[in-house]
DNA sequence: AGCACGCCGACT
DNA sequence: GTCGGCGTGCTC
């Protein structure tokens, strides 16, 4: 017997199947799907066994070392779905089995020395642990030399042990070791005594945690040198919502538009069909409870259901909401879980103690077998693409694993993407809306404000006329505010006003960012950071300021503006922290604040009854980015903000600020005019050539040397012309919108076609020669199949 | 990606 | 004469 295996090496030469004979031992306990330690030319690496064949090999055969796994972390679905993907996303085996498995199997490797034999002297044998082994990078010199001997006459080889990472998880951390009122009076600085005050808040606090917080080493080993604060190793929590208690969630009664819905779902899901339905449903039009009760019949007919929520919706209140109606038989899956829980969760699914899941895009890989149905809520979320290789989207995905387990699948968005409607309008999928919201209360009215008036009547402000007084109105009423603020294509950055010279990365052809919290100026492309600047360089005057609006700026004009507000703000930098995410919420649900305060993050899963006014601060920075889907996601982001008022009994009221009062994604997004906005954007996209009429490639060369990618792409432009049919375009070769990133020059070409049979081909081939002279050259060729975005 | 093999420059 | 630079080529 001998094995087909895929070897853990991300390198397109050795993207193949590797055969390695299977040593009697093993041959009746290996299987398909399995880990398995290999010989690889000189050293030992993992590999995952593809196939396994009966009978002898033509050549001769190097043997597996040994297997990894007891129970094999592959099944056969995801082998076969790890194929389709190589070959459709134009991506290694490897990198897509990387994507799909959950990081605690990956391989470690790790030099060692191994004893080989018994007849040594005990000295040197306590080097070694009971296994034998001892990590070359753990040895003193003197100890080499001790063991040196003993290697020339091979009774200790030097050798590559595979393990699996740590199932238990240790952090470095730090925790306090003194008095703390002692400990501040011996510090200078600021930064240090901060530092020791959150250590005495939160007990212990991670390294990697305080970093983030921007906190260096240097501050951090300063205070512990100090005796003041000491390092540990803490071990990650496992079972995120072990101490919760959640209360049990019966069946709602469904509105009849739901119950329509349900049915169609359930018929399908009942007969194993490979549907696929989208299920339109306005904002609280209880799309969840539909979704609740047909996953709840899939696990009565014994079967499992996976459902994908986006990263910023997979809220506790969603969570919980899933934990309560199916208790144990939940997975969670999301990026807040260390690798540890991950694994345990994947496993959960593996052995079929968890039959349903609940998770951001890679859940979509959960190892289910028996699947009776997929949900992605909020189909339109950008966010189910991977944005770096491999570029898979969820969606297909999900559509590939329903047809292979015939099963239906479910789109849901309060706002589809205009592919998914098409496609629905079409009857490639089913359609299924929901217009009425379930608790019956009647939709938010929404006003548009003309930002342009305002600033004709002297309104400088951030707030028009109308938004303050309707924010003094609830806060006096006790009622909530929501204020949103759109940050999307609107970072700050610093501007001198006697010359306009903006700071820019040396690397990139982009202007830094401000960052207040740190108070420099950072790229976000490359990294690179540089202190905030005091004159401008160019033209040495001091009238160089920080422009743009940030979060933490409004919040300073909020308290200035507003008698009696309390403000919780809600952006990257408050929610960076583990778990404050949820903390900031329950405080605003407590009534702790009248205003939330938050970007893109607040616009999804709020449910809060208090809650009667939302304001859209600045409506329209989205709208000029070039991205052929800007308006739609103007559209989307405002109608899912509106949708956070008036959710309960009080009417609740929608203020959109904008200096683009007509634009058509605004208009109908006042109006919560899907259909309306969506006849007149597939007109743009018609006249466009963009999808849904046009499917899209995006391929980006860059290298060092401008020159050489201009030759480069009109090499690939004549190519692709060469290889595609005449149906197709090739538009291009052009500069990226950004147009050099970390000093590599950015040229891209993008294919438009509505059917290419050769376009897999042509790819790939491209992929295969554009590989070698990355190799030979380090000329780079990304391949963006359907991109979300043309950046 | 690693790692070995192999062929040319500055050192004991 | 040798140590070591990194170009080339292979891994069942």
């Amino acid at each position: 017997m001998y094995a087909k295996v895929v070897v853990d090496v991300n390198a397109k030469r050795v993207d193949k199947l590797f055969d390695y004979a299977v040593p009697g031992e093993l041959e009746a306990v290996i299987a398909v799907g399995m880990r398995v330690v290999v010989p690889f030319g000189p050293r030992k690496i993992q590999g995952y066994i593809i196939e396994l064949v009966t009978g002898e090999s033509a050549k001769p055969l190097k043997a597996i070392h040994c297997i990894q796994d007891v129970t094999p972390e592959l099944n056969a679905e995801l082998i076969e779905l790890s194929a389709w993907m190589q070959e459709t996303h134009i991506a290694k085996r490897i990198a897509v089995l990387d994507v799909m498995l959950p990081n605690a199997v990956k391989g470690k490797y790790q030099k060692v020395y191994r004893l080989m034999a018994d007849d040594i002297p005990n000295e040197v044998k306590q080097l070694f642990n009971k296994q034998g082994i001892r990590k070359i990078g753990d040895c003193a010199l003197e100890e080499v030399m001790t063991l040196e001997p003993f290697i020339a006459t091979g009774q200790v080889i030097e050798d590559i042990d595979v393990s699996q990472q740590q199932r238990i998880k240790m952090q470095k951390a730090v925790t306090l070791s003194g008095d703390i009122d002692r400990a501040l009076a011996m510090l200078r600085t600021d930064k240090q005594k901060s530092l020791v005050e959150l250590v005495a808040d939160r007990r212990t606090i991670t390294l990697k945690e305080l970093k983030e917080m921007d906190y260096s080493a240097a501050v951090i080993n300063g205070v512990v040198s100090k005796g003041i604060l000491k390092k540990i190793e803490i071990e990650e929590t496992r079972d995120p919502y072990k101490d919760r208690v959640f209360f049990a969630d019966d069946r709602k009664v469904l509105r009849p538009e739901q119950e329509a819905a349900y049915h169609a779902i359930k018929a399908a899901v009942d007969a194993e069909r490979n549907d696929v339905f989208l299920l339109h449903g306005i904002t609280g039009s209880g799309k969840t409870e539909v979704y609740l009760q047909a996953i709840s019949d899939v696990l009565d007919k014994g079967m499992t259901a996976l459902m994908l929520v986006p990263e910023i919706a997979l809220t506790p209140q969603m969570v919980e909401r899933f934990k309560a109606r199916f208790g144990d038989e939940v997975a969670v899956l999301h990026s807040g879980l260390s690798a540890g829980e991950r694994y345990d969760e994947w496993r959960k699914i593996r052995s079929g103690e968890a039959r349903v899941s609940v998770g951001a895009r890679s859940s979509i890989f959960a190892p289910f077998t028996n699947l009776g149905l997929i949900i992605i809520d909020e189909e339109h979320e950008a966010s189910y693409k991977q944005a770096d290789y491999p570029r898979y989207h969820a969606r297909d995905i999900a559509q590939w694993r329903a047809a292979y387990n015939h099963c239906p699948v479910i789109l849901g968005s309060a706002t589809p993407s205009l592919e998914s409607y098409a496609r629905a309008e079409k009857g490639v999928y089913t359609l299924l809306t929901i217009k009425e919201r379930a608790n019956q209360f009647p939709v938010p009215s929404v006003e548009v404000i003309n930002m342009r008036d305002e600033l004709a009547a002297g309104n400088r402000s951030m707030f028009s006329e109308t938004l303050t007084a309707a924010i003094n109105d609830r806060i006096q009423k006790g009622e909530q505010i929501v204020l949103f603020l759109n940050r999307r294509g609107h970072a700050q950055f610093m501007l001198c006003r006697d010359c306009g010279y903006v700071p820019q990365c040396p690397n990139c052809d982009i202007s830094l960012t401000y960052h207040k919290v740190t108070d420099d100026l950072k790229c976000h492309y490359c990294g690179y950071k540089e202190p905030k600047v005091l004159t401008c360089p160019n033209c040495d005057s001091d009238h160089i300021r920080e422009m743009g609006v940030g979060t933490q700026k409004v919040e300073e004009l909020i308290y200035q503006h507003f008698d009696g507000a309390k403000v919780i703000r809600m952006d990257n930098d408050t929610t960076s922290r583990k778990g404050a995410h949820e903390r900031l919420l329950t405080q605003f649900k407590n009534g702790e604040a009248n205003i939330l305060l938050g970007t893109q993050m607040i616009a999804k899963g709020l449910d809060f009854p208090n809650i009667t006014l939302v304001g859209v601060l600045n409506a329209d920075t989205m709208l000029n980015l070039p991205d052929f889907r800007s308006a739609e996601r103007t559209y989307q982001l405002l109608t899912q903000v509106a949708g956070r008022a008036g959710r309960a009994e009080k009417e609740g009221h929608v203020i959109i600020q904008t200096y683009n009062p007509d634009h058509y994604a605004i208009e109908h997004a006042k109006n919560n005019d899907f259909s309306g906005f969506y006849t007149q954007e597939m007109q743009f996209r018609k006249v466009g050539k963009y999808p849904p009429y046009f499917y899209l490639v995006n391929l980006v060369f860059s290298h060092s040397e401008m020159k050489r990618v201009l030759l480069e792409s009109r090499h690939i432009h004549d190519v692709l012309l060469q290889h595609l049919t005449p149906g197709s375009f090739v538009l291009g070769p052009a500069p990226c919108a950004i147009g050099r990133i970390n000093n590599q020059y950015r040229f891209q070409i993008i294919i438009k076609f509505k059917a290419e049979p050769e376009l897999l081909k042509a790819l790939t081939y491209l992929d295969d020669y554009y590989y070698e002279q990355f190799v030979k050259d380090k000329f780079s060729l990304s391949i963006d199949i359907n991109p979300q975005t043309m950046m």
